[in-house]
DNA sequence: CACCCCATTGATATCGTTGTCAAAGAACAT
DNA sequence: ATGTTCTTTGACAACGATATCAATGGGGTG
């Protein structure tokens, strides 16, 4: 039988309540109880029955990681860095597979949440760029921490990218390479960060006296399969761009593959940029130049500061912008 | 406030412990009282408090999936697969990630499972390979299901895959292709997929009358890096392989660029082929001839079998071989 | 010294289930 | 008719924590 608060209280001759005082951290316990109880709790191996608290204070010490995103290796950076963060917090990580487009989504989240007694979410894109959804949540008295938001209000928690600044720096690197016949493949509509890739780019382009020319704009979903597409489509063009930058590096290795496919050279014949440093950027030959988020991180913090605010530490630790790191590979060659 | 068994037994007019046996399929409730319960229950839409169960049945109705593997895809499969398997069976999905290597591997585990009452363990590669500490678990009374056991004991429960036999019939399949000089990659030496698939090679070349050549037969360990540095390797040989089988897509990509740095052409000047069908075999030109498991398929059934064994129907579900299914693609040519 | 206040502590109720065990009644054998 | 067994049901304890609220006692104030 496991050592309950009863032992420990028996032991370190005290009431149970005195020892739940101890456990939670509670103020208004005497330095020399304290060390008593927390002396006979290390003794016996104490360790607080999950379910019992669970039940009494109505907390499940659950957070749920929501997600609709095919993307394999972001998911599981997502993961990695949430896990980390929950490690000895007493804090668990589940995960619930959501379908964005689904009219049930929103009572489906509730109901889960509910049923489960989730404490709080985690949510990445395009679950994190539907407003009606976080209003959802809030409406419910939902807590949630969101990955990528697509608009920063300052009451929620958050980790955001600069991804705006990143693909504004990329292009000019594209530039700066002596290209001026860019194209640019957009990323899911619906997500917010393919809106503040694009913006970077257009931005950038402008900055540098290079007309926007639509013929090599074109829309994307993150997908291998829609860079490969959108490749085709611009190779049929009647003049080729020099450099493209997709928003993703899926679909960058989607262009490389319809370029390899048409008989062109990267970079030879074609400079290619993606975005996100998945694993396939650097598995590509020629490797692909791309934008490295701290995604890890950026989800620790996610869940950090979702903790924090459980605990009643919401100064502690704020929402954050984190910057994201140029890598320049093989893929981008000087003109 | 939510709806307690409590309201339901008032508003069926039976006791609380009738409601309890109904919603927990009991034996020996007269049909009538079912119905009148399960009414109640529909109308007031009453949800078992998973604490409160938790806390008197000593379940927490929580799996957990234990892996240590640099596999994303893989992993992100893995999980949809149980997560699937979890819908409607009152299970949830709890990630634990592990370092195989550590010497405290076993200690924290255990201490996990019971710090969090975790009913049960999904054990994948490389941790399903060591039997010290399956042994460790048995010994505990800890409920797991293995994905792809090395040895397959017929006690336990595990979902395998036909690895020797499918590495047989993509040996042979490249040897039809008009091959005798093909280079081996081996995988990770402490996974059992690695002999198994090593094995099927072996034997399938032997079988049709090609030596082995230990020249070209490299140890990987399923990473990237280890495939690339391989091909290196061989290609520094006087005489270089027709074609290279590697044990996973992701080495089989290392080989692939290093072989395009070499100046080499896949296919023209090397056939290549993996294994598991991850999403870069087809991002890749030429896309990789490769093996496909049900990785969904599986890791579904060993939650399925895991949950049937908690609520006592081991009859009706059991440990099961999936069949791998060949995908040729353009990285293979005949000779 | 009497009074009040605040920090500390504990007795006990409580959360929402399942487990135990006994009672009631139906069914069947004698 | 009586005893026995089996099915069905319910009253109440129990799981292991936190919440409530009252009791205790030391320190400060007038």
């Amino acid at each position: 039988m496991a050592v309950t608060i009863k032992d420990v209280s028996k032991d370190a001759v005290v009431s149970i309540k005195t020892v739940s005082r101890v456990i939670n951290n509670e103020a208004n316990v005497a330095e020399a109880t304290k060390k008593k109880v927390l002396a006979s709790v290390k003794k016996l191996g104490f360790k607080p029955n999950k379910s019992a608290q669970s039940l009494r204070s109505k907390k499940s010490y659950m957070l749920a990681l929501l997600y609709d995103n095919p993307n394999k290796s972001y998911l599981a950076d997502v993961q990695s860095g949430i896990f980390n963060a929950c490690k000895n917090t007493g804090y668990n990580l589940v995960i619930q597979e959501c379908d964005y487009k689904s009219n049930k989504l929103k009572t489906d989240i509730i109901k889960f949440v509910e049923d489960f007694k989730i404490d709080g979410l985690i949510v990445t894109p395009p679950l994190s760029d539907m407003e009606d959804f976080l209003k959802e949540l809030e409406d419910h008295q939902i807590d949630y921490s969101i990955i990528a938001p697509s608009t920063m209000n300052p009451e929620s928690l958050y980790v955001s990218s600069n991804d705006y600044e990143a693909a504004y720096a990329l292009t000019s690197e594209i530039i700066k390479h002596g290209h001026k016949d860019i194209g640019f493949i957009k990323g899911h509509p619906k997500h917010s960060a393919s809106h503040m890739r694009f913006n970077g780019y257009l931005d950038a382009i402008k900055n540098h006296g290079i007309k926007r020319n639509d013929q090599w704009i074109k829309q994307g979903n993150f997908s291998f399969k829609s860079g490969f597409d959108a490749g085709v489509e611009i190779f049929h063009s009647a003049k080729i761009p020099t450099a493209i930058f997709a928003s993703n590096d899926s679909m960058a290795a989607g262009i490389m593959k319809s370029a390899q496919m048409k008989g062109m050279k990267v970079p030879h014949d074609l400079s290619l940029a993606g975005f996100d440093d998945s694993p396939i950027a650097h598995q590509l030959w020629p490797a692909l130049t791309t934008v490295k988020q701290p995604v890890e991180k950026m989800a620790a913090h996610a869940a950090k500061i979702l903790i924090a605010r459980f605990d009643g530490l919401a100064e502690k630790t704020k929402s954050k912008e984190f910057k994201s790191e140029l890598i320049v590979r093989e893929s981008l060659k000087f003109l």
